[in-house]
DNA sequence: ATACATAAAAATGTCAAAATTTTTGGATGT
DNA sequence: ACATCCAAAAATTTTGACATTTTTATGTAT
């Protein structure tokens, strides 16, 4: 039987709940965890506490953990301040950032668009799902990392972070064109943020994110 | 000697990490204040990982706890990124809201108003700060409380926050008409945003932080 | 002097048990 | 049936001791 650093517990309870495995709302204790990551229920605790600061969880005191609510207003809360967040940033990069984001942002692209072929060509398997899901986050975050703003950055982590939980769980309706719209819409963005085109690139994430007001 | 309970631990941390009794970037060490506040080393660890939730306390593994570090940089940042969070919460509470929220601005910003005079009159002792300091929050929350996501409030109180941590150690000089002019500016927005003008509303809030930028 | 290794001290993290608080489920009365 | 009260069970929080890791201090060699 595995065992557990507290790190790992860390990022496995991240995982599950990103992949609401640990669906949003559902309430987490201590006492069940503790049996399969084999440490005391102080720790889970402690870990859980740490999530709760990027918002995965919430903590009421005497009341425990739960995992994020979610719901359709939340959604869409979430969905329009993360194009706040991530409009503001790209249109800051474009401005200021230079020669070296942009090739974070070509590299970050370029393997994003090499995962999403593979999975337009194959099916889509959860273990592309989850490659797909990291690839995913370190463009949009490449997007942003010009912005010269570690708060602008940080924020948006927790955001996107929040986002995966609530919508993952939601739409397992892939439709066939689902994925090449998303394929497009990365393109646009890419091409908008290169041309230093800061109306366009907003234009282009409000678009991208539509979806899911 | 005073006993602490837990909440009262964590609101006396918050205190001290806003004004600046502990100073930003300080190392907070779990096994001092367990004497001060007659717990376990325990508690305090605990407490401190809630803070860490809004950002006024860093925390690195097997490092443990600081008091968020502070530069000209950071201020900057923090400032401008406080900006962006106001605009929209109050530009979406100009759009959205109803009466109800002219009625909360109009009497947060009458308590703050009532606060200034008073500061102004007299000197300006550190329990008029403490005053004005909640207040001026309240006015601040009240103009964004409309904006119908809970997402922007929530994090607006966590940069609020660290606005605060970051400046009041900073500019111990009120000027004479240092006042004065925090006065003015907080009757601007107010104008702006109950004659629902939204774009005279972000101009004032962004002159209201521009000399933090 | 500087750098490096090592030992001592301090700080941090983990645990299991005890204390406290909340939740649950049933009995009672309206 | 519905609400209220009470006791038992479960969950949460706090504690103090112990284990681990990091930091500091000291000594040695280059």
């Amino acid at each position: 039987m595995k065992t557990y650093s507290t790190n790992e517990i860390y990022s496995d309870l991240y995982e599950q709940l990103i992949n609401a495995v640990i669906p949003a709302g559902s309430k987490i204790k201590p006492v069940e965890l503790q049996s399969k990551y084999g440490c005391s229920t102080n720790t889970i605790r402690d870990t859980l506490l740490r999530l709760s600061k990027i918002g995965l969880v919430t903590f009421q005191m005497q009341r425990g953990f739960r995992a994020r609510e979610t719901s359709p207003e939340k959604r869409s809360d979430i969905a329009k301040f993360r194009v706040l967040l991530e409009q503001e940033g790209a249109a800051l990069s474009i401005r200021k950032a230079g020669l070296d984001w942009e090739i974070r942002l070509n590299t970050a692209h370029h393997k994003l668009s090499h995962i999403e072929k593979l999975m337009t060509k194959h099916g889509l398997t959860d273990e592309h799902l989850l490659v797909w899901s990291g690839a995913e986050f370190e463009f949009h975050d490449a997007l942003i990392s010009g912005c010269a703003s570690d708060i602008l950055i940080e924020t948006y982590g927790h955001i996107y972070a929040q986002f995966r939980q609530q919508f993952v769980a939601q739409e397992r309706d892939f439709g066939a064109n689902y994925f090449e719209s998303i394929i497009h819409e990365h393109a646009t963005i890419l091409q908008a943020a290169l041309a230093r085109n800061e109306e366009a690139c907003k234009q282009a994430i409000h678009d991208h994110m539509k979806r899911n007001f």
